[in-house]
RNA sequence: GUGGGUAUAGCGUAGCUGGUCAAACGCGUCAGUUUGUGGCACUGAAGAUCGUCGGUUCGAAUCCGACUAUCCACCCCA
C-alpha cells in the first residue's frame, strides 16, 4: 500500500522542533502580557459569511484562497486570519462591556489555498494582537511598538519597519478617484490585473510588480497628498509618538494591505531574505470593523506575525531559541533483579520531576552506555549484583567523566536531585 | 491559477549517451568486537517495488508522456 503523506502545504514539527516551538509561544505569551493583552482562543473555523464580510469580498484570501466546506445547509471556512474571528469573539461575548481598551493576542493556525513556496505555506501560524476602543495614535505606537520589542527582544537584528495611512473612508474615496483619473489615460498599457483593479480596488494598481505598470505607476499620486485633516493628524501623531519611541521607521505610500479592514494607519515589519525580503508581521488600523461585522462603531486595530516566518528569519541569524532538555539519569541494569530496582529508582525521579530513564530493549551494557550518549544523558548509573550487595553504585557524569560513589538508600533520589542541579548550574557557567 | 527546475533507503548523495544495476557511498538505525562503563575505530545486519501510472525497446533508475509531490518566478501575503 502506498504511504500516505501529509497534503500540499502542511508540515509536521518534529521532537527536535518542538521545544523551539514551545519556547517562542511561551516568550510571546509573556511579551504580551507585559504589555496588557490577554489571550483569547477562538474556533478554527466560522460560518464562511464572517470572512467575506470581514476580509473583504474583493480580496485574494477571499475570492480564491479560501478552505471552504458546505456541511448541510451550512458554509464553513477554516480561518485565513484571525482578526475576523476575534472580532466576532469579542461582540458575541460582549467583551467591549469591559473596560476599554481592550488588549487581547492569539497564537493559532491559518489557511489559505495559495501556490506553495519559500515561506508561505498552506497552513501556517500566526500571532497576532487586537486592541479596540481607542482611536488615538497612541494605540497606534503601542502595537506597533509590542511587535518591535518582539522582534528585537527574539534576536532578529535586521528588521525594518514600514508605515503609511491609507486614511479612512472618505479620503479614500478621494483618493480613489485621483488613482483612477490618472491611470485613465494609460489603460491600454495597463497588463490585464491592473484592469481589474481600476474597477475594484486602485490602490493595489500601485503595487503591480508588471515592469509596465511600474513604470506608470510611478508618478502616480500619493495617498499622503490626499489625506482628510483627520488622517493626516493622526499620521503625524503616530510618526511623533514612534519617535518618542525610539522605533525608526520609513514611510512607504505604496504600503496597501491585501485585507479591506484597513484604515488610516498600515505597517510591516520586513526581513532581508535571499535576493528579496520578506514580510514577517504585518497590520494595522481598521475602525469600520466592529461595526461591518455587526458591532456598535469601534475604534480598533492590530496585526499579525507569521510565527514560521520569524523562526525562519532567526535560524538565518544563527539564533535557536531551545535545546530539547535531554535525559538526565539513565539508569544500567544488569540482570533481573537489578532491572526491578531500575525500574523503582526510575519512577521515583520521576516523580520528583526528575527525567530519568532505564533500559526497556534488554540490550547489554555497552549498548546501554551508548543509547545512554546518544540520547544526551547528563548521568548513568549501573546497577548489577555488586551494587545490590553493596548498597552502592557509581554515578558517572558523561560530559566530565567524573564518578561519584552514591549509596543506594531512600534519600538516593534527594541526594541525585541535588548534584543535577550543581551541575546544571556549573554547565550555565 | 500561469511559467520553469527537480523526484534514487530515515536523511544527504552517486549512477542517468538504455544491458556486470535483482542499485553504490556518507550519516543515521540495530547487533557485535568474549556480561562491568559511552564518545573513536573495526566487523556485520536491516532498510529502496529507483515519486506514480502508462509508452518506446529483446531489455529502462537511465528515453518519451501524463499525473502527483517538491523548489523557484509571477500573483498575493504572515
Amino acid at each position: 500500500m502506498a504511504l500516505l503523506k501529509r497534503p500540499n502545504g502542511t508540515r509536521d514539527t518534529l521532537p527536535s522542533e518542538t521545544s523551539e516551538w514551545q519556547a517562542l509561544e511561551g516568550f510571546l505569551c509573556e511579551t504580551a502580557h507585559i504589555n496588557g493583552f490577554h489571550e483569547i482562543r477562538i474556533p478554527t473555523f466560522e460560518h464562511t459569511d464572517l470572512f467575506a464580510r470581514g476580509v473583504g469580498e474583493t480580496t485574494d484570501v477571499v475570492q480564491k484562497e479560501m478552505y471552504t466546506f458546505e456541511i448541510g445547509k451550512h458554509s464553513y471556512t477554516l480561518r485565513p486570519e484571525g482578526t475576523a474571528g476575534v472580532v466576532r469573539a469579542v461582540l458575541e461575548n460582549g467583551l467591549l462591556n469591559e473596560a476599554l481598551p481592550l488588549k487581547l493576542f492569539y497564537i493559532l493556525s491559518c489557511f489559505r489555498h495559495e501556490a506553495v513556496q519559500h515561506g508561505r505555506q498552506r497552513e501556517f501560524h500566526q500571532f497576532g494582537v487586537e486592541m479596540a476602543g481607542s482611536s488615538s495614535p497612541a494605540a497606534d505606537a503601542e502595537v506597533i511598538g509590542l511587535a518591535n520589542q518582539i522582534l528585537t527582544e527574539a534576536g532578529v537584528g535586521n528588521a525594518s519597519l514600514r508605515i503609511n495611512s491609507i486614511g479612512c473612508p472618505t479620503c479614500r474615496k478621494q483618493y480613489s478617484e485621483a488613482l483612477r483619473n490618472y491611470f485613465a489615460p494609460h489603460t491600454a498599457e495597463l497588463c490585464a490585473t491592473c484592469h481589474d483593479r481600476m474597477e475594484r480596488n486602485p490602490m493595489r494598481l500601485l503595487d503591480c510588480k508588471e515592469a509596465k505598470c511600474k513604470v506608470i505607476a510611478k508618478d502616480a499620486p500619493s495617498i499622503l497628498e490626499y489625506l482628510c485633516d483627520d488622517c493626516k493628524a493622526h499620521f503625524a501623531q503616530l510618526k511623533h509618538n514612534l519617535e518618542l519611541l525610539n522605533i525608526s521607521y520609513t514611510v512607504d505610500s505604496r504600503i496597501v494591505r491585501g485585507l479591506d479592514y484597513y484604515t488610516k494607519t498600515v505597517f510591516e515589519f520586513i526581513v532581508p531574505d535571499g535576493d528579496g525580503e520578506l514580510t514577517v508581521c504585518g497590520g494595522g488600523r481598521y475602525d469600520g470593523l466592529v461595526e461591518e461585522l455587526g458591532g456598535n462603531p469601534t475604534p480598533a486595530l492590530g496585526f499579525g506575525m507569521g510565527l514560521e516566518r520569524l523562526l525562519a528569519t532567526l535560524h538565518d541569524q544563527g539564533i535557536t531559541l531551545s535545546e530539547p532538555d535531554p535525559c538526565c539519569l539513565y539508569i544500567v541494569p544488569m540482570g533481573e533483579k537489578a532491572a526491578d530496582m531500575a525500574m523503582k529508582l526510575t519512577n521515583q525521579l520521576r516523580k520528583e520531576g526528575s527525567a530519568a530513564q532505564t533500559d526497556v530493549m534488554g540490550r547489554s551494557l555497552r549498548a546501554q552506555m551508548k543509547y545512554a550518549d546518544r540520547i544526551g544523558a547528563r548521568f548513568t548509573m549501573v546497577i548489577g549484583d555488586n551494587e545490590l550487595e553493596n548498597g552502592e553504585a557509581v554515578l558517572k557524569n558523561m560530559k566530565t567523566g567524573e564518578k561519584i560513589t552514591m549509596k543506594l538508600g531512600d534519600d538516593f533520589v534527594d541526594r541525585f536531585c541535588d548534584i543535577e542541579i550543581a551541575d546544571r548550574l556549573a554547565a550555565e557557567e
